[in-house]
DNA sequence: GTTAGCACTCTCTTTATCCAAGTGCTAAAA
DNA sequence: TTTTAGCACTTGGATAAAGAGAGTGCTAAC
């Protein structure tokens, strides 16, 4: 058990873990030798394979079958073994005019981030919006409806943060109601979700007139901390075919159980540790809410200090690490050119900040 | 050819499609005779299969695989064979369930409806929201989002019909802004949006201040014709697993693509002729929107002269069509039930009816 | 018009055999 | 001590043969 990495150890877990990653087939020791390492024989292979499955690094089907990277294989490849890859001229073009209509709102664009993903690697693409917390409130309204209720939207710079239907008092007019989403509107102007229950007291206390609906739209407000659904993408889901683990419909069934459900998708790729930018989870480890036999890679993306959202994909364990995270960089990248030019502009027009 | 439909032929097909809906087994001579023509031998119903088979009702996978019904045995069956069914004490309590929370807005509605229909069927429920085309406009409200930028909101006494972020002149401050959303507002309260283009013209003249944003209004009204996204709704993909079709991958394939994009969707079930209540469409028929080996089945409800949406179920062929549409035809008349009781309401609000 | 009887067809399952691939181990070589 | 060659062993996959089971079509009798 206690045995030391050799050099040669990692060099050939490292082959072994690309070669099955293009192939989706066991690796024998032979064609390791015979197409990697020309300088010793399949004997020696063989024994180093031996020793690395005592390690933990390889499993192998059967005795006559080759050997197959285990989760822990996988995360020592992307810690240490990975070489970092590069986008084709094609692949950088397309995300380049993917991104080029820089049309304003946040919903277009997690939907466009998510799809740029799922083409570019060939897996389902998952995405969820940025938190809205930390937003500030450029507009809030309450519409009429009739019937005392009202919609209640609630609006940044960039997108529609949250709206639902609220109750007002059936009494209360048309104009009535304009007047005071007025009055509660400049209230917010600028603030954060986060920060209405830090107001909510002084606020109630102060606004007898519309106490009422003042307090329906706190309860909104605060209610607002989970993610809508809406904000949750799935993309490409019928790519899962194109890898061959899928051609098993167990493992259809698994996948798709799994991601037809936006709570579950959220639950997955929701937690992630805000240091980390780029996050990858295998399946049948820790990660207790990702799918056995799946892995996620994530990306959370932020400029300028605001939270962009968190993209990424979903995919089989053998899944092209490489291309991956190369994808998510990339659009990474591209992301924050949008959003720094974007930023410059809004500057001007932000009260506090 | 110019065989006449006997009344025995019929019971049989009758049989025949009863029995390999529940079972998913090619039915054979034998076991109709037994279980349920025990007064002839099977001999007989062997004579009456083929006459059958020959009119273009039954195939046969192989010569000695029993039959089963074609396409155009199934369409037969839902015409004139087809016995009405009901629900269980428990389905109809889990619809009375279902609805007990009136909560107002449509797409809550929209959701629930396709969630009880998936559930209760155990098939994926696709459903796609009342047009807004004829609904009449609650108010309409510009909010400022800076930059230039506005976000254009248009409710109706239970939705958002619309929302979409439009362009303003940068000169225009936020007060001014308010101030236009007021008087165009009212201009467009109580109209329905097929009613915009009528007053295009003069509104435009009129207005002359406002011109731009006016006619920024205008183009964003007029593109509201087709769906939105967020009002095309599918629930319980992972259903199609309960159901031995689709243990052949390929078939879980070509379901999947289909579902994955919305705008299929929309297709399928969105060309209905509004004079037919239920509606059966099954592959390889004229409807060469619907996927091979799919059936979809639908309703298209209204209640009051309004139009509340289509609902329906998507799944093989061999579907249960009895059950299905009898789920429908309940979850109609619960929908009915909450509509009109707030119809009544609306009645009195709604200035222009 | 109906039925019994039987040959025929087709699929599915089981069994046996062979083949190729890959390993583990041992003994010799470096 | 490390590497290597050689070989026995294991396993899955492919192929073929054989038998069972199910269901039909047809013919001849009722």
């Amino acid at each position: 058990m206690a045995m030391k990495m050799s050099d040669r150890k990692k060099k050939i877990l490292q082959i072994v873990v690309d070669e099955y990653i293009n192939t989706a087939v066991p690796v024998s020791s032979k064609s390791i030798a015979e197409k990697h390492l020309t300088d010793v024989s399949s004997a020696t292979v063989r024994n180093e394979l031996a020793a690395l499955e005592e390690l933990g690094y390889l499993t192998q089907f059967h005795t006559s079958g080759g050997r197959v990277p285990s989760p822990q294989a996988y995360r020592f490849y992307i810690e240490e073994l990975m070489q970092k890859g590069n986008l084709s001229e094609k692949d950088l073009d397309y995300i380049e005019q993917a991104f080029r209509d820089k049309t304003g709102d946040v919903e277009h664009l997690i939907k466009n981030v998510s799809k740029v993903i799922s083409e570019l690697t060939d897996y389902t693409s998952v995405a969820i919006g940025p938190r809205g917390d930390e937003e500030h409130i450029r507009s809030l309204a309450m519409l009429p409806c009739g019937e005392g209720k009202a919609l209640l939207v609630i609006v940044t710079g960039t997108r529609i943060l949250r709206d639902s239907f609220i109750d007002v008092p059936e009494t209360m007019g048309d104009d009535e109601l304009t007047n005071a989403s007025h009055v509660i509107g400049k209230l917010f102007e600028g603030k954060t979700l986060s920060q209405v229950k830090d107001v909510e007291e002084e606020v109630l206390s102060e606004f007898g007139q519309y106490r009422q609906v003042m307090s329906e739209v706190i309860e909104a407000l605060k209610s607002y901390t989970r993610p809508r659904d809406e904000d949750i993408v799935l993309t490409g889901a019928e790519k899962i075919f194109n890898h061959p683990e899928y051609e098993d419909i167990e493992n259809v069934k698994n996948f798709l159980t799994v991601i037809s459900s936006k709570d579950k998708i959220a639950e997955i790729i929701g937690d992630e540790d805000d240091e980390i930018q780029i996050n990858v989870k295998i399946g049948s480890s820790g990660d207790a809410d990702v799918p056995e036999d799946c892995s996620v890679v994530t990306a959370t993306y932020s400029a300028g200090g605001k939270n962009l959202g968190t993209y990424g994909v979903i995919g089989p364990i053998r899944m092209d690490y490489t291309k991956v995270i190369t994808v998510l960089e990339n659009v990474g990248k591209a992301l924050e050119g949008i959003v720094s030019s974007k930023n410059k502009d809004k500057k001007d027009n932000n009260q506090d900040e």
